[in-house]
DNA sequence: TAGGTACCTATACTTTAGGGTATATCGGTG
DNA sequence: CACCGATATACCCTAAAGTATAGGTACCTA
């Protein structure tokens, strides 16, 4: 019987993905809304296989709070679970010692999967993040912008400057600020806020 | 026996949300996974009573591809379901016609409460969203922000300039000049789209 | 070969963002 | 009462963002 908990600030999540694994006879299944509710849980008496954290919970800040729970919790296989973040984040959080990543686009049947392969003691990454890797940007068509204005939108998610942009990319600021001019008119936004929001909304970045 | 469609494009949501409540005897479950597969399954020769729309999904675009589907689909109830959609686009959605609106912060057993309730001819609409209706935005707590650098971060969320937000809370453009650095310091963020973004990240707004 | 598209750069300009400092009111609290 | 925090405003300044126009390269396709 292998203990998993599951860590998602949706209840609706935790409540159908908790009951749908729980239908398994070999899984054990327990459920917190937050990291720190994690934190409680995987100090408690119970032995936990494998913790499954969703990216977007309070006390996450972007990967900090998964790398200490993982640091904390040594003996605990930890997965990172997200409905939206891009292949950078995946790859950091393997990086930073995952067992693996599960994007919520995974069916029921391949979460499973990959939870047996996890607590066999391989690690699971998708294999349509390694095709996509953060080297090779290109190739997403989101919404016809071209490749050079979807690496600005990339980094303008990020909270860049056109500055910072520019040095990334090895082009002058005035190159960015065009780009950055035709993205907003694709885009239909107000403004690189308004576009970053956009992005995110659409699940690119 | 009720036919329910479930419009969600993380194929985890659909699959666990799904089994969940195909487990209730009189319900009949269909899964589409974008707006475009709404319409085709709303089309077909099954006569759907209630259809739940995620509000993040291909062919969403904000409000505007829900208001369409309902627009053409008169026949069947709408409720739009969200993770982190703050509580005016739930308001909209309401008034544009939506039967109820399911946070994902919901927990199963209440969904199928509201779900009964929609079906039974009612409209749904979390009460925890009344208690915090746009007219008073206070309460939030979110990093120590005073109530005006929440009402700030707010607009900002919605990709809003310093004079559109000025208007917005009837007051000068300095005055939120003022706010936004301070809310900018306290958020740690470069600008304001970093700021927009880890506000998003956090599930507010 | 001509036209189209993406790309890069440049100049010039206006608007917006962001930081600093100072002043003032108001409400609560030691 | 004196202090503090939140709010509001003003003035000043620099930096960054955004718009417009124009000229050039490269590549691909009709």
């Amino acid at each position: 019987m292998a203990n998993i908990l599951i860590a998602d600030d949706h209840e609706l999540i935790r409540d159908t993905l908790g009951a749908y694994l729980s239908g398994l006879h070999d899984f054990s299944i327990f459920t917190v809304d937050s990291l720190e509710g994690a934190m409680v849980e995987l100090k408690s008496s119970t032995v936990f296989d494998l913790a499954i954290v969703d990216y977007r919970m309070p006390g996450m800040n972007g990967l900090d709070g998964f790398a200490l729970a993982m640091r904390r919790f040594p003996a605990t296989k930890f997965v990172l679970m997200s409905g939206m973040a891009g292949s950078d984040v995946a790859l950091k959080a393997m990086e930073l010692g995952a067992r693996g990543y599960f994007p919520k686009s995974l069916s029921a049947e391949m979460m499973i999967g990959a939870i047996r392969l996890v607590l066999s003691g391989d690690r699971y990454y998708p294999f349509q993040l390694v095709e996509q890797t953060p080297t090779d940007e290109a190739g997403n068509n989101f919404r016809n912008l071209s490749d050079r204005e979807t690496q600005t939108l990339r980094h303008l998610c990020e909270g860049k400057s056109n500055k910072e942009i520019a040095r990334a990319l090895n082009v002058q600021e005035v190159t960015i600020k065009l780009h950055v001019k035709n993205m907003l008119a694709k885009l239909n936004a107000k403004n690189r806020t308004h576009a970053a929001l956009i992005a995110r909304e659409d699940g690119f970045c």
